[in-house]
DNA sequence: ATCCTCCCCTAC
DNA sequence: TAAGGTAGGGGAGGAT
């Protein structure tokens, strides 16, 4: 259109396309519900768009059923221009901040207005700040105080992850965001109207009612007028991101970026380090493989430790507070972060990560000191050359801390020898480097983690095992480690303060409200269990560079300068580790609408954030291929540019060192059959000096379907000039739609297209392209199929089917640059988090879900309308399939069976009332699925969307099991011939610690009040096969895992005592019969 | 079920 | 002024 803002218009299609489809496809489900519903009713909540966060009391699926039959519309997305009200039970202070321009009422306001037949006033309903973010108010008093009072809780704060208490106080007080509570520009009206039109200005806000009366989110701060106000002072011009050195300065001087590096480093020199004294000890039996009963872990971690190095070549300020940070607080506001403050400073409620200005204001005497990169890194070095003299294995954390299994060094338990062995270590490291650590240890890292918090300052700690239960229920949750702002949050919502708390929450309930590995994870913590060994040769996974301090453009080049310099630098830290990566992320900060300038002095304050990433066919290092690749990525995006506050770039994918030979290999086995084309490539070149490419402006979609070959010759060959049809990039026409996010109209700060924008004409792709003369034929009949079709369709398009070559890019367009990158936007999630006011924000734009189970998503439909059921098998067989079935032992016993009769009924009912003869639509259960593809039926295009999928899944899942048949059928081939190799231990089809343990959770759960006695004799001959496979610690780990798990309170405990008791002595025995003996 | 992408979170 | 980087675990939700 008349704008020049293509890639905004795709955008806004896709984004609509994507909502659309969305909505459509839950809409269905929708009508199935509402149809269920009697007549009759009245239609209370007609015109209302309602969504329903959280979790609530009429749960969640309730409440919709509820609002669709009662006319209401159902959101299951909180979509700002739509919806009306939201249902929430509890609001927390984040929650609070991202709800508030709507009305938030509680379920009872749907229920009571169903009730009286009429919408009674929202109002009443209201729902305020609950209880515990009300206390959260007055945090900040209670740290300074508490902090005081005892110093070794002073990780109570800790130091990153934290917002600013007073930040999060003003917010939740009045509203009020960083940027009004610190208005650095005014902002007239007037300015708007005459600047460019503002894309964020908020369109949908005005639809749905403010939450509260007031009115400064009319005013959203503008991006141009808070950045053209910052860079107008020359001292931050130069200091931010239009300076082109400065990526280099800043590397130079970030703490954090030190950090990252050191870390790095010494991951690999630990690494390295292990790999030669693996070769060094080859021929001697490794024997330290996996005894846990006498595993030591050390943990060990410098006292403040950028503060104590540098205190030593300053000891008169040994008794004074002290801080290391940039700023030196000259100006009474500083927003410089405190990188380490000493344990005086800490006294007084300083915490490294505070900015420097709350600091003082804690503690006006508070001295500050620079940072010393480089003494640092010394001091680490003497560090970890003491470790490896006492370490059995090391897991760098960090410069000033790492992990050590010590358990050589305990030759006899009960004896103190940990406190000797810390206190020798501790006494070394103060020797030769002059600064103090302190240690903690215990069975396994969690323990070990946990003591060096209780053990500091300058001391040491063993949490003995017998000790464990009592010392975990003293501590706090935040102070598990993984347990950080979000998780505390939760936890604060559940009521939850205290490890010993945690320790009586279902494990159901962790696992659905954390997920099923932090729930699990969680579980075990609270009970001091932590399977976890140190992680000592992982290679690298990934290699990034970001910035997003500092990041102020103006308009487009800059922005694209700046990300080929982050090429650059990234590419030279790939080359440095000698890796190449084939995936390639952009990842993107934007100002959060409502945001102003941050709190934090050219800090990206409040933002969104983006990301998109690329998957290669092959393996680069190269900057130009990095920087093509993520300026491609940044033109999906439709950012000003002014409003854009971090930028970075992440390479995955990496290769290892086998992977670098395939790749090699692959390539060369290409290159062979390729070989004329690449030679006429090349040959074509060879008369060109190397510095000046010839310039080619090639499609993008295009380019990403050339083999991989082709595309390092195009990128070595050519300055290659990623362009984009204009045509898939047409703005739809509903384009004056009101209710979808607002599209920056065209203007300078546009992301534009680059410059040389050149219309899709595939004769301006052909001179990248061999003559056909040159094609050998042989080489192309070696490609795979569709490698031929798009090289011929590349040659074809140059005379007549330039249509086949753009319908080719428009559909893998459409695909690749999918509506999920815009995800961010549309479920407005903006929250603060994180430290002293940094933030990308993170409400969760994910709530929790209905989850429906698979047969739930029948949801009635009559399959058997369909699809005549095959011959049906009995119950029994159809819950064999199922998950559930979980003690349906080899020998068929008939408890079992009747178990799993239960299980699954109630699972299939679960939450929604489903009778259970649903199961009975399983639709494995129709042969039409069997073995053929849905959409290869003629019935498919017919089909509602959700029976569709349902039939999709069912594939997919058969295909699944099929692999898994085939593959051990052949597995059990190959394995026969070569007989004696022990198989893992089953049960019931699980093997993994955590799959068993799950396992025996349910079956205990089950059978609560009594096991049946051949349940107990499969798992009794489990535990005995593993005693026979040496997996000890296994069966140590599940007997405790019953142990634990019979001792709740809906357990019969008396029966189960008996029979888990039995359990250990079986084993025991067994235990005798191979080692001599017995369990520990 | 499993994989992938796009996040979020945590730690130093 | 100020230098809010980064690797890796993991979850949600969609595709296959
Ligand atoms: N937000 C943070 C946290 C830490 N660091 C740096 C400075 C610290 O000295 C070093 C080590 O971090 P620690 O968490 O171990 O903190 P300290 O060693 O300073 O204190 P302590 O370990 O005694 O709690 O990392 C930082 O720059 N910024
Ligand atoms: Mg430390």
């Amino acid at each position: 259109m008349a704008d020049q803002d293509p890639y905004g218009a795709i955008k806004f299609g896709e984004f609509r396309k994507y909502m659309q489809n969305k909505e459509s496809k839950l809409k269905e489900q929708e009508s199935i519900l509402g149809n269920q519903g009697e007549s009759g009713i009245i239609p209370v909540l007609q015109g209302l768009s309602i969504h329903v966060n959280g979790y609530t009391d009429p749960p969640q699926s309730e409440l919709r059923r509820l609002i669709v039959q009662y006319g209401g519309d159902y959101q299951h997305y909180l979509k700002k221009s739509k919806v009306t009200h939201i249902i929430a039970t509890t609001l927390t202070n984040s929650k609070m901040e991202e709800f508030r321009a709507y009305k938030v009422v509680t379920p009872n306001w749907i229920t009571d207005s169903i009730q009286q037949g009429q919408l009674l006033p929202w109002t009443e309903y209201r729902v305020i700040q609950n209880q515990s973010a009300q206390r959260e108010l007055s945090f900040g008093p209670q740290l300074t105080s508490k902090a005081s009072s005892s110093p070794l809780q002073t990780r109570q704060t800790t130091p990153k992850a934290k917002p600013d208490p007073t930040l999060q106080k003003a917010k939740s007080l009045s509203t009020r965001t960083e940027s009004t509570s610190k208005p650095l520009l005014p902002l007239p009206q007037l300015q708007q109207s005459i600047s460019t039109p503002q894309p964020y200005t908020d369109i949908s806000m005005p639809i749905s009612p403010h939450y509260t009366t007031e009115q400064e989110q009319n005013q959203l701060p503008s991006g141009k007028e808070l950045n053209t106000a910052l860079l107008a002072n020359p001292w931050n011009r130069n200091n931010s991101s239009t300076n082109p050195d400065f990526i280099k300065k800043y590397y130079q001087s970030s703490r954090l970026h030190h950090l990252s590096s050191w870390k790095a480093e010494l991951k690999d020199i630990v690494r390295k380090a292990k790999e030669q004294q693996q070769e060094s000890t080859r021929l001697r039996p490794i024997s330290s493989k996996r005894n846990d009963s006498h595993r030591l872990v050390m943990h060990v971690d410098f006292d403040c430790f950028f503060a104590s190095v540098g205190i030593k070549s300053r000891p008169e300020l040994a008794k004074l507070p002290v801080a290391v940070s940039h700023g030196k607080g000259l100006s009474k506001n500083s927003s410089s972060d405190i990188a380490s403050c000493n344990y005086v400073a800490r006294s007084f409620g300083v915490r490294n990560g505070m900015h420097v200005g709350r600091a003082k204001e804690l503690c006006p005497n508070l001295q500050i000191i620079p940072y010393e990169f480089e003494k640092y890194k010394e001091v680490s070095e003497i560090f970890y050359g003491i470790l490896f003299q006492y370490a059995d294995e090391i897991q760098a954390v960090s410069v000033d801390e790492a992990l050590l299994e010590m358990g050589s060094h305990i030759t006899v338990a009960g004896r103190n020898e940990e406190e000797s062995l810390a206190l020798m270590v501790r006494n070394e490291i103060r020797k030769k480097t002059g600064c103090e650590a302190s240690i903690g240890m215990g069975a396994n890292i969690l323990l070990a983690r946990l003591a060096t918090k209780k053990a500091k300052p300058c001391n040491h700690y063993y949490c003995d095992p017998q000790d464990v239960a009592a010392f975990l229920s003293e501590q706090k949750v935040e102070d598990l480690p993984g347990v950080g702002y979000a998780m505390k949050s939760k936890f604060q919502d559940m009521g939850v303060t205290t490890v010993g708390q945690l320790r009586q929450v279902a494990k159901s309930i962790l696992l659905s409200k954390f997920g099923p590995k932090t729930g699990q994870t969680l579980y075990d913590f609270s009970r001091g269990i932590d399977d976890r060994r140190l992680i000592t040769k992982q290679p690298r996974q990934s290699v990034s560079a970001e910035v997003n301090w500092g990041v102020r453009f103006e308009n487009n080049e800059q922005i694209e300068a700046f990300l080929g310099s982050l090429s650059s630098e990234i590419s030279e830290r790939l080359k440095a580790i000698d890796r190449k990566g084939k995936s390639i992320t952009l990842k993107v900060l934007v100002r959060a609408k409502h945001a102003g300038e941050a709190a934090k002095h050219l800090g990206c304050g409040e933002c969104d954030s983006h990301s998109k990433s690329v998957v290669l066919d092959f393996f680069t290092d190269d900057a130009d291929v990095i920087a093509k690749h993520v300026k491609h990525a940044l033109k999906s995006f439709t950012f000003l540019a002014v409003d854009i506050r971090g930028l970075s770039i992440q390479i995955q994918k990496l290769n290892n060192d086998a992977d670098q030979n395939i790749s090699v290999e692959d390539n060369q086995q290409r290159r062979l059959k390729f070989d004329s084309v690449h030679d006429a490539v090349t040959h074509s070149n060879q008369h060109k000096p190397e510095s000046s490419k010839s310039k080619m402006a090639i499609d993008y979609e295009m380019y990403m379907e050339l083999p991989q070959d082709i595309q390092r010759e195009l990128n070595e060959e050519h300055e290659l000039e990623f362009i984009t049809n204009p045509q898939q990039e047409d703005r739809p026409t509903e384009l004056h739609q009101k209710d979808q996010t607002p599209e920056p109209a065209a203007s300078n700060e546009n992301i534009t297209p680059p410059p040389a924008v050149v219309t899709q004409d595939p004769s301006q792709f052909l001179p990248a392209l061999p003559n056909w003369s040159q094609l050998d034929p042989s080489a192309l009949l070696a490609l795979p199929q569709n490698m031929q079709k798009q090289v011929l369709e590349a040659y074809k398009s140059s005379t007549s089917s330039k249509h086949q070559y753009i319908d080719n890019t428009t559909t893998t367009a459409d695909t690749g640059s999918k509506p999920i990158s815009l995800k961010p936007s549309l479920s407005g999630n903006t929250s603060a988090n994180g430290d002293y006011g940094k933030i990308t924000k993170s409400t969760s734009p994910r709530r929790s879900k209905p989850r429906f189970s698979k047969k739930k998503n029948l949801n009635g439909i009559t399959l058997t309308q369909l699809f005549p059921p095959s011959p049906k098998r009995t119950t029994i067989q159809n819950v064999e399939d199922d998950e559930g079935a979980l003690f349906l032992s080899g020998d068929g016993n008939t408890t079992g069976a009747q178990l799993m009769v239960g299980t699954t009924d109630r699972y299939t009912m679960e939450g929604n009332g489903l009778a259970p003869a649903i199961r009975d639509l399983n639709p494995s259960d129709f042969t039409l699925v069997n073995g053929t593809h849905p959409k290869s039926m003629e019935i498919w295009p017919q089909l509602p969307k959700d029976i569709q999928q349902e039939l999709l899944q069912t594939y997919y899942q058969e295909q699944r099991q099929k692999r898994i048949q085939n593959k051990t059928v052949t597995d059990v081939q190959k394995r026969i011939p070569s007989a004696p190799i022990q198989t893992e231990p089953i049960l019931m089809g699980k093997s993994n610690l955590a799959d068993v343990r799950t396992l025996l959770s349910a079956w205990v759960h089950e059978f609560s009040s009594a096991p049946d006695s051949k349940d107990v004799q499969t798992v009794t001959n489990y535990l005995k096969e593993l005693v026979w496979c040496k997996d000890l610690e296994k069966v140590q780990l599940l007997l405790m895992h019953l142990d634990r798990i019979t001792q709740a309170d809906s357990i019969n405990k008396t029966t189960w005592a008996n029979s888990v008791q039995g359990m250990k002595e079986s084993v025991s025995h067994e235990m005798i019969i191979v080692y001599g003996a017995p369990l520990g």
